[in-house]
DNA sequence: AGTTCCATGTCGCGG
DNA sequence: CCGCGACGTGGAACT
């Protein structure tokens, strides 16, 4: 990792065109050839940046970086103030733990949080263009599709509506309706959904945490 | 700005968890607040952060920083390689040119850019699920409806889609057609644009710009 | 503050 | 390599 705090002005053309006036920033290189342009504050995007792979020219006062997607940058050094080089070695990597996995987990154990009645037929029900989240199916014998989302948005009505489209054609399930479930559904989402005659619903990811808790005490 | 190389172990907890094993990494404070943290590869995206605002507290060997939406960082600074502060100063700030609001803008300007003989009704035109970029009137009276994407790609007919459903309920606009504008319309954007009926027209923004200025010329 | 959509989105996975 | 979906998406614009 290469760290350079300079005086500098940076042109990038590519996906579009950028330029950056002279001003004193920071200027990262890692070993894999990415180069990041910092300021003080906008989290934590660079103002600029190449991603790897690239190729860096280094001229008098001029840095060309350039890769094989016609993306250019360009940064003139006026000053430089620092210039170091470290070694920072591999790293490990990141180990996550998501949200939206259990939530569908949780759901598929208590499908009747979704709607009153609800059985769960199968989770991740399989599909030509991919897996339905929970195929269910309500006290009047109906299929009900449920796509999981941890945060309703237009997208996912989409994929749903497409699930649905599929599902649809095949006569051992149709008819079959649709319940869009997130943690908070935006409005659009919500008018899109009623449009279609998808019905949305909102779970309380700590209630159901909880009820699950409170189910296993039972035993 | 403050710069650290150290020997770390970095803990998240708020969204979701996440954990980073015990490793060299830069550590980067900004004037604003925001923390970064980096390893060599991975553009340009950190391996944790925290953004602004938010309360650093500086223990022996450890740093905790909070915000004030359940979100916590912890870095366990096993040693420290590096430490140093620069000051950078105000930034100017970032000029682009190209975006999508750009060539929605010199398209409002010159509709006939897209199609021969179109004039616009209105840019933003509203809808319950947002606004049309650009709602048009064709040579034979017929209202037209333009979304403009820097990229063409699916989406983007869908979006479109969604729009005509709903202005073709409104008599006063119906019938409503539909163009998918973009530099480049990728095939599988034009397969399902086609397919529905929509029509899409690439767009060289340079040229646009060029037409743009030769015509600011004339006055 | 809340909501929506854009982004040089980035990133990971599967065909 | 493209396509698709998730992201601690971030960020801006508008209400």
């Amino acid at each position: 990792m290469r760290i350079v705090v300079a005086d500098c002005t940076v042109n990038y053309a590519g996906r579009l065109s950028a330029h950056l006036p002279r001003a004193t920033r920071l200027i990262l290189i890692k070993a894999d050839g990415s180069l990041l342009v910092h300021a003080e504050s906008g989290a934590y995007k660079p103002l600029n940046w190449m991603n790897a792979p690239n190729r860096l020219v280094e001229e008098e006062g001029r840095w060309f970086v350039t890769n094989g997607k016609q993306e250019e940058l360009t940064i003139d050094l006026h000053e430089i103030h620092f210039d170091t080089v470290v070694e920072l070695g591999e790293d490990p990597g990141l180990q996550k733990d998501g949200v939206e996995l259990e939530l569908q987990r949780l759901l598929a154990e208590r499908p009747d949080a979704i709607e009153e009645g609800l059985t769960l037929i199968r989770r991740e029900y399989p599909t030509p263009i991919g897996p339905v989240d929970l195929l269910c199916r309500d006290p009047a014998g109906v299929t009900v599709a449920v796509e999981v989302k941890r945060r309703g948005e237009i997208d996912g009505v989409e994929q749903l509506t497409r699930y649905l489209d599929f599902l649809n054609r095949d006569e051992r399930l149709a008819p079959v309706r649709g319940i869009f479930v997130a943690q908070t559904v935006k409005p659009q989402a919500r008018t899109l959904a009623s449009d279609r005659a998808i019905g949305w619903a909102e779970v309380d990811y700590e209630l159901l945490r909880g009820t699950d808790s409170d189910i296993l005490r039972l035993f």
